[in-house]
Formats: C-alpha cells, structure tokens, sequence
DNA sequence: ATAAGACCATACCAACAAGGTATCAGAAAC
DNA sequence: GTTTCTGATACCTTGTTGGTATGGTCTTAT
C-alpha cells in the first residue's frame, strides 16, 4: 500500500468511473486502472466492482475509502505541523527565569512572542543563574534569563536590555521628601542587599560600583529576591537599589527614587542565554521577536 | 512524502545511526541517506543533525516521527481492516425478520454468527415479507428471513428449517385433556387466522392444507402475528395452528398439541431470502454459518 | 439487428526513481 | 599519525510508473 495508491483510490471512488479519476488525476486511464489493480492485489480484497457504467465500491472498499480518507488527512497534517515546527512556529519553549524578571521584561516578550507563534508552547521555569547553565547544558530549558553573568566559552549571552538603578526607600523614610536623590544615599542608609546567590551577581556589581564612589554600604539585611528587599525598604529596615523594571513592583509604603548623580556604568544589564551550538528553530523566531520587542522598546530601559 | 520514506525515516530515528538503520532495513547506506536527504528535502525541514556518531533528531524531527508513528499505526490498521472485511469478518450485516421469527429460528443463528464474526454489527430490521424484497433490492437490508414466497427472478430463497405444525389450545378447553389431536380438529374448533399481511402466506397455505383434507376451518379471528393468535386461543377465542418454533412462546394458559395424523407436506418452511447477485463478504459469512447451523440442527426441525 | 459509444483491461515502450557498489571526506579514538 | 568510525557522493543496474495503442464487453441508438 502506498500513499499515491491511496490518492488514486480515492479519486477513483469518488468519481466512480477510472477514465473520469484519470482525467482529474491528470494521468491516463491503463496505469491508474493498473495501480487499483496493484491496490487490490496487494491487499487480496476487491475494492471495486466493475459495472458497465464504470466502478463501483464494495464493502470493504467503502471502509477502506474511510480510513485512506483519515490516512492523507493525517498525512498533510504532519507535514504542515513538521514544516510549522522547522519555522519554529510549533512546539514547546522551555524558558529558565529568575524571580523578579517576571516583573516587566519577560512579560512583554512572552505576550509577543505568544502573539506572533500561538503553537508555541512556552514553559517557564523559575531557577538561578547556576541552575540555568545547567539547564541549558542538559537541554531541560532552551533559552535563561539573567543579570550578572561571567562569559562562558558555550553559551551565549545577550543583554536584551540595560536599567538604570533606583532606591527604594520607605515613605515614612524623611528621604521620602525628595523627588531624587544622590547615589551617596547608600553611604549613609542601611542597606539591603540582594540577591544571596548566583555569585557574580546584582549585589556584587552594587558594591563593585559604590567602591569606586569611595565608600561600602552597611549591610543591614541580606535576602534573596528583590520583592523580599523591597518589602524590608517599605517597612524601614534601610534602603535598598533596585533595577528599573523592579518599580513595576508596587508595595505598600514604598517610593521609588531615581538617582541624579548616577555614575557611569551604574546600570544593571538583562540579558538572555543560551547554547552557542542550539539547533532550535523555535528558539531562532523567540530570539527574532526578542531582538525587535527590544529595539523597538528603548521602552525597556526608559521605563520609570 | 512517502510511507517508504516514513518507514525509513522512524527506523533511523530509532537507531540514530544511518549504517545500523540501513542493516536492519535490509538495503544499503547510501540509498537510505539519500531517502532520509529526500524527505527532508520535500519537507524544507532538516530533521536530523549528522553527528560524528551518527544522527539526532531536531525538534521538527521529533515531532515528525511522533506523527510518522501514528500515520504507519494507522496504515496497518486500514490493510487488516479492509482484509477482514474483505474476508466478511467485520462490517454490519442488515436482515430483515418478521415477528415471530425471532422465537426460536433466528436467536440461534445470530447467536453463532456473532460468535464466529464478533466485529460484524449486526442490525434486525422487523418488516413483513413485501417490504423485505423491496429493502433487498434497495440494498437497506443484505437478507431477510420469510416463511412462504413465490420465487423471484432476481432474488434467492434458500430453506433453512421446515417445520412441523402444532394446534395451540386453551387450557381450559376439552381439547387440552388429549396428548396429541388429530388434524380434522380444525374443521371443528373456531380458528384464529394469522398473519393478515404478505400473500401468499403461512394462513393460505393453512387453507390450502385443509382444502386438500376436504374442509375449511371456520375463522373467528383474523390477527397480524402469532402471538396475538397464541394469546387468543389461550383465552379461549378459538385454536390456532402454528410452526413448531412459536411453541417457544409459553403464554399463560396455552398448550401446545401435535398432530397425530398430520398430513404429507402439512409443514412450514423458513426461508432466508437474498439478491441473486449479490457481493457481501458478510452475507457469504453469513450464510455459511447459517448453513452449518441449520445442518448440525436437524434440532431446528424435530424442536418440540 | 447492427453499429456506435463508453467503459475497463491488456500489451508494449519510454522515463524515472530506487537500490547496489565503490569511494570520498571529515571527525574521533587509538 | 594512523585507523576507524560516521554520512555523502558518483555511477551503474533494475524495477516501477506513466504513456500510447488496442482489445473486449456491455449498453444504447439507429
């Protein structure tokens, strides 16, 4: 059985009458009489009857015009979802994310990228940096989302986009008063810091740069994510910095200050990784849409 | 694409090796990686990645041979199926029956073929002897079962049961203190005649039999099928003859007597009935096993 | 009744595609 | 550095597909 044979058959069925199936088929009627022939020899069943008005299906014909009917249904269908998938268009993304990068960034790639490749089946997994090495190495998650990150000689890194820094202070807080405030805040504010893990990482690119301002923050509280921070600078356990996309985050009791006299450099990077030798065509259209949500949105960066 | 090329494709995804894949299809390297250059090429999809150790599915790969699966799955699946109904093994098989067929007969016969031939589906369609030959040549039904029928050019009668004749009586009545009654009761008891549709019938061939033993019953009823004749006579209406399989019918207050004198050819046949030229697998199934029933069931006659 | 038309089947030929053998090219393992 | 895997390529042989011409049978029209 083949699926020519099986479009044949079912022409033939369809139009009842081989010389008009032959015409359609646009073949001339002995080799399409021939590969019916060769279809019923192969399966020992006769499909047609011979009328002199032309063909005529028998039972079991009938049953068999069903199932070669699903049988190329089924056919185009895997074509098309195989060619989808080569488009990268179909299947499934496995994201590695660390907490607050869910704040502002990622959401509005993922919305796009949902928009532009509804078949893609995006799972996102919450880990840290080391984790999403891993990940990505034993190809449990195809593309991570990260801060500070050390250059590895396989994976590549793409800095999606770069954020000022705020303080975060508690209203109750007399810094609260003023709209800005000056980078040297941290110098006399306690000072929360996080994250606690992933080393490099957010906190050591703050302290790296409060050094070459000449002085080190007092630590007054270490935690591990920027809402934990957050929260303990509303409630006026100290000050904390914080990237722009994590304003987004409003608690109760906490304001948002820009800093005027912000050093060079005092930025803080998003980038995406992934595997320098990926093969994914699904990962290629994630990176594509990644690439114009954030030309597009200089947005990102200018965000309050 | 191609179901060779499916077949060839799944086989060296299995194996992840074009050599090993090749060996165990029984055909050489090169025209296996030319299949598998081909199929990726009519897809515009790379489906594998060549390693140093052999090839590896890509994510449109993967996909595809899930598909390729179930495509083949369903491949063999049609083949059998259209085999066993070429065979008359599977399908549905629509007979045609009239009321009282369904005491003893034909139970039995459905009872067998539904054994021999699980798949088949068989559908009872109830409908008097007229109708039957119009569904036959309608193709509604595939065969019907009939007692008496003047032959029909286009349509075959073969007898499957001849049967004695009995006289139902009330209990109530003097007759039912006799074991057996002789023929001429008939002429006496006031007769409930049966059925009143489809002639020529079993009711004029009753009269015919009579005729020939020099009388005419007088009918104090005519009713359409046997059970209502049966439940008349038990009530006392009268007596009634009826074919050896109705005496199956145990109704409150009727006996069932035989014939000590019944004359030559005082008997009923059970036809089934089908188009001469007629091309269902399952109707020859059918039929064989109908056949075989009937002969190891001599039972079907000589059934009190 | 005979001829014409419509259908499928058969015979034979040409073109193409599948499979085989020999061999190449590149990467890994010794 | 050589051997040994791997898949890729070149070229040939054979089988299969499709085309043309024609036969055989049944229906239909004259």
């Amino acid at each position: 059985m083949d699926l020519r044979q099986l479009k044949y058959f079912i022409v033939v069925a369809e139009e009842g009458n081989i010389g008009r199936a032959a015409l359609r088929l646009h073949i001339s009627q002995p080799p399409l009489t021939r590969q019916i022939q060769q279809l019923e020899e192969s399966l020992g069943v006769q499909l047609f009857l011979r009328t002199p008005k032309g063909v005529e299906l028998t039972e079991p014909g009938t049953l068999l015009l069903e199932e070669a009917r699903n049988i190329r249904k089924l056919v185009s269908l895997a074509e098309e979802r195989t060619q989808k998938a080569g488009r990268g268009e179909l299947g499934q993304l496995d994201v590695g994310i660390f907490g607050s990068a869910i704040l502002d960034t990622i959401p509005k790639v993922l919305q796009a990228f949902r928009k532009r490749h509804p078949d893609v089946n995006v799972v996102l997994h919450t880990m840290e940096k080391g984790k999403q090495i891993e990940a990505l190495r034993q190809r449990r998650i195809t593309v991570g989302f990260n801060r500070v990150l050390s250059p590895l000689p396989d994976i590549i890194s793409e800095v999606i986009a770069t954020e000022k820094l705020y303080i975060a202070v508690s209203d109750q807080s007399p810094l609260a008063a003023h709209k800005t405030l000056p980078f040297r805040t941290l110098a006399e504010e306690p000072f929360i810091a996080f994250p606690n893990t992933g080393r490099p990482n957010f906190v050591d690119k703050v302290f790296t740069l409060c050094q070459e301002q000449g002085f080190l923050p007092t630590v007054a509280q270490e935690v591990g994510d920027a809402v934990t921070a957050v929260a303990l600078a509303a409630s006026g356990f100290g000050v904390c910095l914080v990237p722009a996309s994590a304003t987004k985050l409003s608690l109760p009791g906490v304001q948002y200050k820009a800093i005027h006299d912000l050093p060079e450099g005092a930025s803080v990077d998003l980038s995406c990784v992934y595997l320098k030798d990926h093969t994914s065509p699904i990962l290629e259209s994630f990176l594509s849409v990644l690439r114009e949500t954030h030309q597009s949105s200089g947005v990102l960066q200018a965000t309050l």
